[in-house]
DNA sequence: AACTATTGATAAATCGATTTTTCAGTGCTG
DNA sequence: CAGCACTGAAAAATCGATTTATCAATAGTT
């Protein structure tokens, strides 16, 4: 039965040998091409049986236009928003034959666009961007120059060259308003990473707007910046330090929460007593620490399959505008907010 | 210059019809073959740069014995640990002109089989597998069988096929032990997943040793679970409903730690005042939240810089026995640890 | 000057499949 | 029975590179 190890794999041809046809029968014969003679593909079969034979996707895509390969561009693979995401669109990719190829940006336009290229040169059937920064960056620059399909997710709103699926932040940002004005805050501060992004801004503006229709005397300070997270730390920190005491916090990203959940430690602040937070990104240790952290979950799982839905149709060549949806997240409202305090903050105040 | 959508990419006779030169020549040119006239060269450099050719590297590993593809199958994606050591793995591959393909076994084995299948299909030059159980499971098992080139990663010790590299986790646990029982604590219980698995033995033997080397009365309590995370949470729970009251927790997975947490949340117990708490793996929010939370941090780099070197070696035919290598860790002392309380419990003890 | 080495390049084979073309044999029609 | 459409399968072309075999032109030797 199982020899020795087998280290030249058996070819179409060593199965058409040893079935006795040609290898363009046997080709027809894996295709499930009816033009076979019965008696044939029964010999064909059993060749296969035999030799163990199992088709090369390398040699068998290069005869191809389109090969059997989905490009994945994501930011980053240590979040469990990202790394969920992959293990999605892997099963996905494969539930159609394809395989996908995972390349991570890290948060890098330049590697962004190498990888682009990349993939490229692989001739992928399509590619799902998430793109470091937002729909009219590098990456979609790139992929319309170059006439590739793709789809673009997470951080993108909308796009006049490729479909587009993302959370739909503003109705969860306008949720989260709506809890946080409900329990009697006034001033909150936003945090975020990519202020030129379309998606950041969906975030701010869908707070802002719920926020103030609720109150148009709240006070709502921002601090943004560009890509880097220490230069967030040290805003927030010089923030703080200004005496400036907002009672609540909400992060558009994980990476914010996770700086203000620092930020608060250092100061001594206690979640929700002295200072409430909620945030964009829910993690599997969100619902199990001092206190539990709210925050908005993002449906992965239906972003990807939408994603990959509308890469396959591209792919299969339907045409139209390219669509842009948007998929409903949920707010999961835990422990670290609460209404707001009513006197000092617990910790020192100014210690730096 | 960037005239329309291109969507046919030059191969390489065109660039060899543009130079006005053969295939073969630009090949060679390519390839930094030096056998090539400078003016022939300079030929091709241009049309190269003309045309914007780049090789396909599917059509160029099809004629290659090796295939310039790494595989990496890893049971999860989710995690910090395994998604950072896919971001360097990718790094790694990169850096010597392969492309990795990395797939998840979702902790199961006959997953991990079908995948390994697929990545011979591939004709992949060599695989890094971090296998679900360890290295005497299917996958290993499979990979002797067909004679692939492959590093073993993660959940190994040694093994007579493959080279090994993992976490030193006999010295991590040891020092682990060292720490509690040098803060006194004189009854622990270890939680963890993969009871067969040869490194979860090391891990606990490896603290058992130390522990009882440094007190013979030391009482250590074990609760194992095969794979699934419910079965150990149900365990943990009925542990703690019969009363027992162990003062640390000694977790050997981080699956194993959040359930601890989540359960130490249920019974109102708080770290370090009720219960110590540490854990293998070290994560981002470990060390932002309340209390932050004691951890072995696990050298992700250079496990994975080991494993690739071994794996590039062995792909470039350098033979000899099976290496097993195993990478110091670093425990990372937090609030969760602390002295074993005296009194009971503050929360309430028989709450189910 | 005739003959051999060397050099640089081209033609052809190869990798392992798919797809198109060709072809032999059948059955049917008029 | 000649002519034609149809069936099933083999032969050949193709995908885009690498590698080997071959060959022409030049350089070197006696």
């Amino acid at each position: 039965m199982s020899s020795g190890a087998v280290h030249k794999r058996p070819s179409i041809h060593d199965v058409a040998n040893h079935a006795g046809v040609s290898a363009a029968t046997v080709s027809k014969v894996m295709h499930g091409v009816p033009t076979v003679k019965p008696e044939n593909a029964q010999r064909v079969f059993e060749a296969v049986e035999r030799l163990g034979y199992r088709a090369d996707p390398l040699a068998s895509d290069l005869r191809r236009a389109k090969r059997r390969i989905i490009g994945a561009i994501l930011p980053e693979f240590e979040s469990e928003f990202f790394g969920s995401m992959v293990t999605h669109l892997e099963r996905l990719a494969e539930l159609r034959g394809y395989t996908l190829v995972a390349a991570s940006s890290g948060e890098s336009e330049e590697r962004e666009a190498e990888i682009l290229r990349r993939m490229q040169d692989w001739r992928v059937a399509g590619v799902v961007l998430a793109p470091v920064r937002d729909e009219h960056g590098r990456g979609g620059e790139s992929m319309r120059a170059h006439g590739m399909t793709g789809v673009m997710i997470d951080r993108v709103l909308s796009d006049k060259s490729f479909d587009t699926v993302s959370a739909d932040s503003l109705s969860a940002s306008a949720e989260v308003a709506r809890e946080l004005i409900g329990r009697g805050h006034r001033h909150v501060l936003v945090v975020g990473l990519g202020e030129q992004g379309a998606c950041v801004r969906a975030r701010l503006e869908g707070f802002r707007k719920m926020a103030e229709a609720l109150d148009p005397k709240v006070r709502i300070d921002v601090i943004l910046c560009e890509s880097d997270v220490e230069p967030l730390r040290a805003s927030i920190r010089d923030y703080f330090s200004r005496g400036e005491r907002p009672t609540a916090v909400f992060s558009l990203f994980l990476k914010g929460t996770l700086v203000a959940l620092s930020e608060f430690r250092r100061r001594g602040w206690h979640c929700p007593d002295d200072i409430s937070l909620v945030g964009f990104d829910d993690a599997e240790w969100m619902s199990v620490t001092w206190p539990t952290i709210a925050a908005v979950v993002q449906p992965v799982g239906q972003i990807a399959a939408q994603a990959m839905d509308m890469l396959f149709r591209r792919i299969d060549g339907e045409s139209g505008p390219p669509t842009a949806r948007l998929e409903r997240c949920q707010l999961l409202v835990r422990e670290s907010v609460g209404a707001p305090s009513s006197g000092p903050h617990s910790g020192g105040g100014t210690g730096q």
